[in-house]
DNA sequence: TGTCATTCAATGACGCGTCATATAAATTGA
DNA sequence: TCAATTTATATGACGCGTCATTGAATGACA
């Protein structure tokens, strides 16, 4: 039964759901607006750039986000597309490939990084 | 500046994240095996189930979810083929729907609402 | 070394959510 | 009472994520 338990759980999960959803939102929409990209390319960039020295493999990425693998592939592609990362691949396995933040990447990120940490601030309070 | 509580938020939001994903993920494959049915629809058979005697009107649903009033719209769409709800236009304002669980879909909520809150509590626990 | 299994990434079909609009009904106010 | 506005829901085009699959490279091991 646990009625009053399932209550709470409920409200609990409903609760991470609107948080998710709005805060989401919310960057998604001032980083499409101010930068157009979405909050999926910019969290890709934002891995990259956390990974800063060392090249980045996808597969690493892949590790460090929710994100589907497929998913992953075509945020990557968009990116490319963009000019905001290039892909190189690695020498010594030729299945995997490295990641690279461009010039033009690395300078949108820093801006975009300074609206999306604002927003957090602003929705997770 | 502020790059350590910029990094906590970050941290923080990436939890929420994953445990959004994580969860939903997990919920969405047992019922789509289990009972052929989305999250998303569960949560709207949910919520009708929730304002049980009273009928329950489109707009009223939509103040209790993040979702777009479009979202709405195609969910309920589905759970009306599906034979999981009926709508009932509203004799006072005919521009609303009442939304209201047929006896499957009332019978499907009681044993998928099991699992859900099972999942729930293994997910957020 | 040759086969079989495994791993990394890309791709096509498909479903769902979103945006912008449409439709229809109700409300307002001159 | 008749426009103009607002409100409740539906719909079509479109983009993104997912699943299943593919292609290619590597590893395991007899």
């Amino acid at each position: 039964m646990a009625t009053l338990q399932d209550r709470a759980l409920v409200e609990q999960w409903r609760g991470i759901q609107t948080t998710y959803f709005r805060t989401a939102a919310a960057i998604d929409r001032a980083l499409e607006s101010k930068f157009s990209i979405g909050l999926t390319e910019f969290e890709i960039l934002d891995l990259i750039a956390e990974s800063a020295d060392a090249a980045c493999r996808m597969k690493q990425l892949g590790e460090r986000t929710p994100m589907t693998q497929s998913a992953m592939s075509k945020v990557v592609d968009r990116l490319e597309k963009a000019g905001l990362i290039s892909r190189h691949s690695c020498e010594d396995d030729r299945r995997s490939l490295f990641l690279e933040l461009t010039d033009a990447g690395c300078a949108l990120h820093r801006d975009a990084a300074v609206e999306h940490r604002a927003l957090l601030k602003e929705n997770l309070a």
